[in-house]
DNA sequence: CTGAAAGCGCTAACAT
DNA sequence: ATGTTAGCGCTTTCAG
């Protein structure tokens, strides 16, 4: 059986509130009981049972975290890095996904509350996060992060998903591309975000581009090659087809690219591309991909830190942490000599 | 509050022992109130808290995953496949990482004892699990998958890998290539089983080929590309250099084409390549890389079914399921017309 | 500064 | 077939 707080307390002649309390930080201990509780803390190396502490109303030690999709290389990493930190504290990560699924999502939400965890960090697919309330997240500390929603005041990391869409299409307006499109996603905050981005961005340069141009495409995060594709393919049957596209990440551009090379044209030459999230294969593809990088270790930390600061005080402020994305340029949007 | 079991109990006018005898499949219960109970369940919505369960003794409902790196497709893959099976059961999974550190691997494994883990699913990193025991790990029950280990009786979920060797290098001396060389891993049970699948091929072939064919590498997992960008080089740079390589994981192959391209050459004309792992992207790459599927999902089920069942009861016999691997084969290794 | 009493929600072992 | 007693390891009041 595991050393418990008793035995410490035993050993030392105190009771188990003192031990208890040295343990949790509290004040109204005196210097010498404390440090000889510690001593005999490490020497028996004594783990708190987090099942009782959780029981008796304390800290469970564990946080929620809540994804759509662990394939996902951004969700992967993120999950990585949160994880890496909180090793660090001592804390467990409980881990659930929702497969994109709102349904899945409430009940997920739900049982993660119920477990007790100390935190929920959550990337949401639903609509809307008004009603997260009733959900019965509170008093559930709680983080978003990638997707951010109206009206929601909870604290929030995520990109400057509008910068986002001007780097992007900066970038290929400044490689002499005049006619650039954009293949995105839907209602997520991440895909509005980056549509104001682009279109900002061809307002400033002075153009006025067909509606046509834009795409905006329904699960673009789960059907990425195909939804590229098909979206590429419509915009190449265009009257006046664009000379360049920004797609909502790298495998919609993969399947973007696909579409115009078996359309006999050539990238960047007659079509330049630039995705989003900067995977590691970007760079060895058929043709190497410029990509919007996302920066998803430092989220993740800054996540972790926030949902640490939120297990210490459930009513520390709600920070909002935008983090700036950065263009890699590579060579399938690189047109003039040198960049 | 949630609801509790004495609520149940309470409303029925009968003992919380009774309620919780029904709902854990007691079996001397009248099926009247057997019926009754499971009546108001439902009426409640009520969820047990398992956090007293699991400090009163019984089981806690969670499963812990220990994985070197969650960034590698193979371990997010298994973890989603893994999560989607649990969530079906209403358990939970705790996600831990050991960065590929032995260190770190023990102190997860005793974090999530500690925590009181139904079961522990784990890819070890180690290099011997001989001392599993005396990590602490018993009583609760271990699944091991990916990586396993002599002498330890643990259930084991993992892929043939000397199969995995057969299938890569069969497939490249059938395309008519007869210097295969393989850039290997080092160590570990998926590094030696493939090597040896490697041998054999070869031999049964009636070839012998020089030992530099074979490079046997530290840190295949996470050092991917340059690994085998180095490998290759130097192969490419021996008196007779292979006109084929079978590479550890896709990454590997894919800095090994990177040093064939570099180096003038042709992939597959001069050099066929063959992968493993078949991520999403092989198909894509400038070369589109022939690899070998390794049924992830198909594995997270199993090794979750396994758990499950010893989650129910911890002396189940354990299991050793090894699947069967399959090749895909793309360009970069098909010479003949129609592969 | 320290401790005693009570209880978190559940389950084991033993009655009845 | 049902209930009683006791306790899992910890934390919260509140009293000393």
């Amino acid at each position: 059986m595991a050393v418990r707080l008793k035995d410490i307390a035993q050993d030392l002649g105190v009771s188990t509130i003192t031990v208890s309390k040295v343990l949790r930080g509290g004040t109204d201990i005196s210097e010498a009981t404390r440090e000889r509780v510690l001593r005999r803390v490490q020497e028996l190396n004594y783990r708190p049972n987090m099942l009782a502490r959780g029981l008796a109303g304390g800290p469970t030690g564990t946080m929620g975290l809540l994804v759509p999709d662990l394939v996902q290389p951004f969700f992967a990493e993120f999950a990585k890095a949160l994880s890496s930190l909180l090793r660090e504290h001592d804390l467990a990560l409980i881990l659930a996904s929702s497969e994109e699924d709102p349904a899945i999502e409430e009940r997920e939400i739900r049982a993660l509350v119920h477990r007790g965890v100390d935190v929920l960090l959550l990337a949401s697919c639903r609509e809307s996060l008004l009603d997260l309330p009733a959900l019965g997240v509170a008093p559930t500390p709680c983080v978003l992060f990638d997707r951010s929603f109206r009206g929601v005041d909870a604290a929030f990391v995520g990109l400057d998903e509008v910068e986002v869409g001007r780097l992007a299409t900066n970038h290929l307006l400044e490689q002499g591309c005049t006619r650039v499109a954009h293949i995105g996603g839907k209602a997520t905050s991440p895909a509005v975000g980056r549509l104001e981005g682009y279109c900002q961005a061809v307002r400033q340069h002075g153009l006025v581009l067909p509606a046509a141009y834009v795409h905006s495409c329904g699960h673009v995060e789960e059907g990425g090659f195909d939804t590229g594709f098909e979206a590429m393919q419509a915009l190449l049957a265009l009257p006046v087809p664009p000379d360049a596209v920004f797609c909502y990440n790298d495998m919609t551009a993969v399947g973007a690219m696909e579409a115009v090379l078996r359309a006999g044209l050539r990238v960047p030459e007659d079509v330049a591309v630039v995705g989003c999230g900067n995977f590691r294969f970007a760079e060895y593809l058929r043709r190497p991909l410029s990509s919007i990088d996302q920066n998803v270790a430092e989220l993740g930390r800054i996540a972790g830190t926030m949902a640490l600061a939120l297990a210490v005080d459930a009513q520390a402020p709600a920070r909002q942490v935008l983090l700036q994305p950065r263009l890699i340029a590579r060579a399938s949007s690189l047109r003039r000599e040198r960049g």
